[in-house]
DNA sequence: TTGTATGCGTTATCAG
DNA sequence: CTGATAACGCATACAA
C-alpha cells in the first residue's frame, strides 16, 4: 500500500547521500557529525536527503575508519547473581545514552579457560573499555586486563585492586544507618553477622557496624559478633546459635543470605520477628521482598552501580581520565523484619 | 625482564605479516581463514610469523569487508526477570562457540520510546541477527524486526508471532510429569491455579494439567480450578481461597509466585506441607529454592533456552532456514513442598 | 599455489 | 566553506 519497497534494498551510504545532494562526500560526512563549518543550506540539505533515504551510519565502517569501536565489554562470570539484571539494565542504558554499545562476554570458570581468555578472545573485543563484573579468580588477571591498552572498571572489587579504578558502594555507611534505624527502636543488643571476611565489602559493613554502637553509645559485645574468618558464605550454624544464645534483641546481617538464616534460626527457638529480636540485612536482593516477614534491608543500587560504571568507563576513554572510584549510596528499605521494641 | 616492549605499539596487521613472511596480503589472509589451497610451507610460515608478532584480525575490517558483523543482538526488557542471567549466559556462551559476538541493547518502556527504536537505533545494530527476549509490548513491532532483514529469534514469547520462531520450554509435558508425581503420591484432588491466561504459556500449562488428570484417570474438578482470566499475574485471592475450600490434596500451581502464594495462603489455614497438601511450582526460580519448605518445581532450563536460540540464529544466518522452533525439555524438581500424602 | 587490484563505508588530511 | 584523495584492515575477484 505504502510506497516503500517491500524488498529490503541495499543501505544507503554516504556516497548516496553526497550523489542525490549534489555535494561531496566529507561534507556529507561533516554534516552528520555536527561539524560546524558548513553553511546552513547545505546541511539543510544533506539531512534532508539522508532522512529521505533512510540513512543509517555503519558502525563498523566507522570504527575500522577512526579506531574507536564505540562499544565497551562487559565482562560476567559464570555464576548467577541477583543483581546482575539490573547491574546490565544501568550499563546498557547509560551507555546507550552515550551512544555507546555494549558487547557481552561470558567468563568461563577454571585456570585454563580464563588464561586461554586473556591471552586469546580478549585482545579480539572490538570494544573501547571494559568493565569486570566480580571476577572472583579473575581477578589475578586484572593487571593484564588494565596492561591490554583498554581502560578497565570493577564492578564491586572484593578487595580493591591497587591502580584499577571500581565502583562500590557505601557499605560502611549502609550498615551504620541500619543499626541507627534498630537503635531508634529500642534496641540495645544488637548483634553482627557475617560469613567469609575474605572481601573487603564485608570488612567495610562490619566497620559500619562499629560506627553505628560507637554513635549510639553502646558496648561492643563480643558476644553478639559473629565473622566466622573462614566459614563459606553463610556463617556456620554453630556460629550462629552462639550469637542467639546471647540473647540479641537485634540482629545485622552482613548481606541478605544472612539475614534469612538468621530468621529461620529465629523462628526454629519459637522467638518472633520483629517483637523479640529485629533482622536486617543488606543487599535487598528479590528474596527480601519476597520472604515472611519481608526484610528489612540496605538497598544496594545496583542499576546506579552500573550507570556510574559507564561514567568513569567512559570518561576514561574520551579523556584518559585515571583511576577515580566511586561510590554509590545505599539505602535503607524498611519492612516487617524490623519495628519497635516489644519484649521486655 | 621479558623482551616484550611494555609499550602498547600499534597492533599488527596482515601487512605487517605479509611482510615478515615474505608473502602477500591475500596470501596471509587465506592462511587465518583457513583456505584450502596454500602450500603447507607458506601456510606453516605465516601462522608462524602471525603468532610471533601476537596477530589479532580487526573484528570491525573482517566487518566491513564481508559485509556480516560476526554479532547477533540480544534485545532485554527493563523489567528484571529471574531467569535472565543465567538465559543470557546460555546465549553468550553458545554464541562464543560460534564465534560470534553478543551486543546487548536495553529496550524501555512506552509507546514513543519503542517507535523510536524499531525506527532509529535497530537499524544501526551491528549484528546479523536478534534474540528478542519477552517483548511484552514490542510485540506489536516484531514484524518490522523480521522485516528488518536480519533473522530474529523469539524466547518465550506470549502467544507466538506467526512466522516469526521462538524458543519455548516444554510447558504441556511439564505440568502433566508434575501432575503424575502428586498421583504416584498418593494424591486425588490435585487443583491448578493460574494468574492471568493470557499467554500461550499459561494456556499450554493447563493443558499438560488437563492430561495429567486424564492419564490417571482423574475427574476434573471445577471447584479445584481457577484460571483468573483477568488476574493480575497473581491470582485473586478470594479466587485461591475458593480453591482451598474444596479441600484439595495438591496443588499446581502455574507458576512459582502462584505456589508461594498458595503456601502462604495454606499455613495460614494451619494446613501442613506436604503433610496435608502438596504444592508443585513451575520455573525453579531462586525463590523455589530458598522458601521453607522448598519448593517442589518444574525446572524451566533457562540456560538451555538461550542456546537453543542462538543455535536457531546461527542457522538462520548461515543458510537463511526459515522459523523452526525449539521446545526445550523442563525437569521436575522434586524438594520438600511435596511428600507421601498423610492426611486421611 | 600465489600475487595484483579493488572494494567495503567512513573519517581525516590537505588543498582550494 | 568545500572537495579531492588517502587511509583504516581485511576479503575477494581475477590474473598469473
Amino acid at each position: 500500500m505504502s510506497t516503500e519497497d517491500s524488498a529490503p534494498r541495499k543501505r544507503p551510504t554516504i556516497n548516496d547521500i553526497a550523489a542525490a545532494a549534489g555535494v561531496s562526500k566529507p561534507t556529507v560526512s561533516r554534516v552528520l557529525n555536527g561539524h560546524p563549518d558548513v553553511s546552513a543550506a547545505t546541511r539543510h540539505r544533506v539531512q534532508e536527503v539522508a532522512a529521505e533515504l533512510g540513512y543509517v551510519p555503519s558502525a563498523d565502517a566507522r570504527a575500522l575508519s577512526t579506531g574507536r569501536h564505540g562499544a565497551l565489554g562487559l565482562l560476567m562470570p559464570a555464576f548467577s547473581w541477583w543483581g546482575f539484571n539490573e547491574l546490565q539494565y544501568g550499563i546498557a542504558h547509560e551507555a546507550e545514552k552515550r551512544g555507546l554499545r555494549l558487547l557481552v562476554q561470558a567468563l568461563h570458570p577454571g585456570d585454563e579457560a580464563e588464561r586461554e581468555f586473556v591471552t586469546r578472545t580478549l585482545p579480539t573485543l572490538p570494544v573501547d573499555g571494559l568493565i569486570l563484573l566480580m571476577p572472583e579468580g579473575m581477578l589475578r588477571y586484572v593487571g593484564d586486563l588494565a596492561r591490554s591498552g583498554r581502560p578497565v572498571v570493577v564492578v564491586d572489587d572484593r578487595g580493591n585492586r591497587p591502580g584499577i579504578p571500581y565502583v562500590e558502594t557505601t557499605n560502611r555507611d549502609g550498615v551504620r544507618e541500619a543499626v541507627a534505624h534498630l537503635v531508634g527502636e529500642g534496641r540495645r543488643r544488637i548483634g553482627f553477622l557475617a560469613g567469609q571476611m575474605g572481601s573487603a565489602y564485608a570488612r567495610a559493613r562490619f566497620e559500619g557496624y562499629l560506627d553505628g554502637l560507637r554513635e549510639a553509645d553502646l558496648p561492643y559485645l563480643p558476644e553478639l559478633v559473629s565473622l566466622s574468618e573462614d566459614a563459606p558464605v553463610e556463617p556456620l550454624p554453630e556460629d550462629l546459635d552462639a550469637v542467639l544464645d546471647a540473647e540479641p534483641d537485634a540482629v545485622v546481617a552482613a548481606w541478605d543470605e544472612i539475614a534469612f538464616a538468621v530468621m529461620n534460626a529465629v523462628h526454629a527457638r519459637g522467638w518472633r520477628i520483629p517483637e523479640d529480636v529485629a533482622v536486617i540485612g543488606f543487599d535487598d536482593s528479590p528474596l527480601a521482598r519476597a520472604v515472611r516477614p519481608s526484610l528489612t534491608t540496605v538497598h544496594q543500587p545496583c542499576r546506579e552501580m552500573g550507570e556510574a560504571a559507564v561514567r568513569m568507563l567512559a570518561d576514561a576513554i574520551e579523556h584518559g581520565t585515571g583511576p577515580a572510584n566511586a561510590s554509590v549510596p545505599t539505602r535503607l528499605v524498611i519492612r516487617e523484619s524490623t519495628g519497635p521494641i516489644t519484649t521486655a
